[in-house]
RNA sequence: UGCGGGGUGGAGCAGUGGCAGCUCGUUGGGCUCAUAACCCAAAGGUCAGUGGUUCGAAUCCACUCCCCGCUACCA
């Protein structure tokens, strides 16, 4: 009775690189739940790519003298390469730019038409004509006509903090290269959320019960407060997907209707690229599938409120349009456990101003389990949280090195050392031995609980909490102490510790999964945990897109306690991780705002 | 101003009606297998303030004082 679980993770936006708050936001709570759930043997797949499209991206590449195809890839690159190196093992790391999504975006804006659920509406617009394109609100500069503040922006005046109405700005010009723009009619497709409010907020109601509050409050929340109206999903752009519909050439689909799709059609692509075209529809067509959307919190009304009134909104017509199935509905999200953000050194992170720690250079100094501990420990589960490098560097020492991976080093060395290198023979198991055995194997309900509900701090913690029992036990016991008179009891308590070190090893497993996988070849095992991450170019009309990939093939992990042969042959062992000096606190400070 | 979050021992947090807990740090002791790591013990809080509800409040209500977000395609 596996589980069919989808695990959504937010698109990163390829105008920008990956920090430490996109990671501890989305990126690595959908990791850990994912690779829980491997090891746990349910049908999951994780899926997401880079966000490919929209204005930034245009006027980044006309910055660099370059195109936004080339821009995307840049970063989109950057991302696969990221993701290896942090061990973010996603089933597909895909991206917006593919023909395949195209395709789903297409037939999810047909079916949302055929439902009546779209509508159009012709407005006015700032239009530049030595760019010859329409202009986004932000892009127009101009005197504010509430106050005369004479560098207001076209969506808000920063001298009196009125939204502003951008077609009423006096004496506009375009931000990007300070041309006069004129107001030119333009027609939009809208989604018509106020007819699809009812149904939206039912399917609220029936998750309220476990949603998390900072979710719940911007969604159903929201919409009590304030209704639901309707949203413009197309732009006058042409780096996007076309709209499919005839006249309406030179628009594309806006890139937050268009972006959250990429839940279905990555799911749709990994089924093809597995040689298993229809695998998506046991996630996708099956009410039964749970699908869970990490993302960080500015993300939630796109995913706990206009991407279920798509889904709703589509309705069977997707799968007739898209696959030729009738009577298929689209899975809803199950839950949203959406982080709030991660501040750094108490102010909030700020790419642009260099007030950040990016992944790709975190990673050239440090490992990243270290990383990954620290951004768990620290999660945003419930409010803000903040990175700070004493911290950093306290918790990595203290806890990650002193606590646990001592506990591994002392255990195993003296193994390897007194026993010739292999587990030792140990005798009938004591009370004191079946007692931290019971507490140890006790984690993988407990740990395993935790994970479920997303409750990745907690869940850490516990395990942290196993590794200090065992430093205890073995504090009692003093196998140091027995081997001198009794070396058959020194034997039991180093077998009952190595057997409690190899079950922790597991419950740490989806949290530190380098580690892991070092400590279990040091405990003799020859298959890895996990499986592989793979690269892979993928070519369609639209030129190519690599891809990120798991491969799954030589995993042999099982949430399960160790079963640990004795006479297993050991791997001569080192520390896991490294102590981290005190000096680099003020190193690493000194970088930031650069 | 509007909306939202938060103020708990030195630091970071948990705790939504019933003797105030956790991790780290500090101090003292133990151990010596281990990356000066590990184990034990202790000190340390009028749970922002005031008033109220209650047999009983960190926890509910009212008011006050601070801090921080959001209202920006900056995650």
């Amino acid at each position: 009775m596996a589980e069919y679980i989808l695990v959504a993770v937010a698109w990163p936006y390829a105008n920008s690189e990956i920090h430490v708050g996109n990671l501890t936001g989305s990126y690595l709570p959908a990791d850990i739940f994912t690779r829980y759930h491997r090891l746990k043997g349910n049908q999951v797949i994780m899926v997401s790519g880079s966000d490919s499209h929209g204005t930034p991206v245009t006027v980044r590449a006309d910055a660099e003298g370059t195109t936004p195809y080339a821009v995307y890839q840049k970063y989109h690159h950057s991302f696969i390469e990221l993701f290896q190196k942090a061990g973010l093992a996603y089933d597909l790391f895909t991206s917006t730019h593919t023909d395949n999504h195209f395709r789903v975006s297409q037939a999810i804006f047909l079916a949302l038409q055929k439902n009546g659920y779209l509508y159009t509406q012709k407005e006015k617009q700032w239009f530049s004509k030595s760019q010859n394109r329409f202009l986004p609100d932000r892009y127009v500069e101009g005197t504010c006509y509430i106050c005369g503040y004479e560098n207001a922006r076209g969506d808000q005046c920063d001298g009196c903090g009125n939204l502003l109405d951008a077609t009423q700005l006096i004496n506009p010009r375009s931000k990007i290269d300070g041309s006069v723009p004129e107001l030119k009619e333009t027609e939009h497709f809208y989604l018509d959320l106020g007819k699809l409010q009812p149904q939206i907020v039912a399917f609220l109601e029936a998750r309220q019960s476990y949603w998390r509050p900072n979710v719940l409050r911007q969604s159903l929340g929201q919409i009590q407060a304030e209704k639901l109206h309707g949203r413009p999903i197309t732009r006058d752009l042409d780096w996007g997907i076309p709209v499919p519909i005839e006249g309406w050439e030179g628009k594309c689909l806006y890139v937050w209707f268009e972006a959250v799709i990429g839940y279905l059609s990555a799911a749709i692509e990994w089924s093809q690229l597995n040689g298993d075209p229809d695998a998506w529809q046991m996630w996708w067509f099956n009410p039964n599938a749970k699908g869970y959307y990490f993302i960080g919190k500015d993300n939630i009304p796109f995913h706990a409120v206009i991407w279920p009134g798509q889904l709703i909104g589509a309705g069977e017509w997707f799968g007739k349009l898209f696959a030729g199935i009738d009577n298929k509905l689209l899975t809803l999200p199950y839950d949203v456990p959406a982080n709030e953000f991660m501040n750094l050194e108490g102010k909030k992170i700020s790419g642009s101003r260099n007030w950040a720690v990016w992944g790709h250079d975190f990673l050239s100094r440090y490992d990243p389990d270290p990383l990954r501990y620290y951004l768990t420990a620290n999660m945003p589960e419930n409010r803000d949280s903040d990175w700070d490098w004493q911290d950093f560097l306290q918790r990595n020492n203290n806890e990650l090195v002193a606590t646990w991976g001592n506990l591994a080093n002392r255990v195993l060395s003296f193994a390897f050392r007194n026993w010739a290198g292999r587990v030792p023979q140990p005798n009938e198991l004591r009370p004191l031995d079946h007692q931290i055995l019971a507490k140890v194997e006790d984690g993988f309900r407990s740990v395993g609980e935790n994970i479920e509900a997303v409750h990745l701090r907690t869940a850490l913690q516990e395990g942290m909490a196993l590794a200090s029992e065992v430093n205890r036990y073995l504090d009692e016991t003093a196998p140091w102490f027995e081997i001198k008179k009794d070396k058959e009891a020194a034997a039991t308590s180093i077998y009952t510790a190595l057997r409690a070190i190899d079950s922790i090893k597991t419950l740490l497993a989806p949290f530190l999964p380098f580690s892991a996988e070092t400590l279990h070849k040091y405990l003799g095992y020859n298959n890895p945990l996990f499986g592989e991450q793979t690269t892979q170019a993928v070519a369609d009309r639209l030129g190519e897109h690599r891809v990120l990939r798991y491969d799954s093939h030589s995993a042999s992990g099982k949430w399960s306690p160790s079963r640990l042969m004795p006479g297993q042959l050991l791997k001569e062992p080192a520390p896991l991780f490294r102590k981290l000096d005190e000096k680099i606190v003020e190193e690493e400070r000194s970088r930031l705002g650069g």
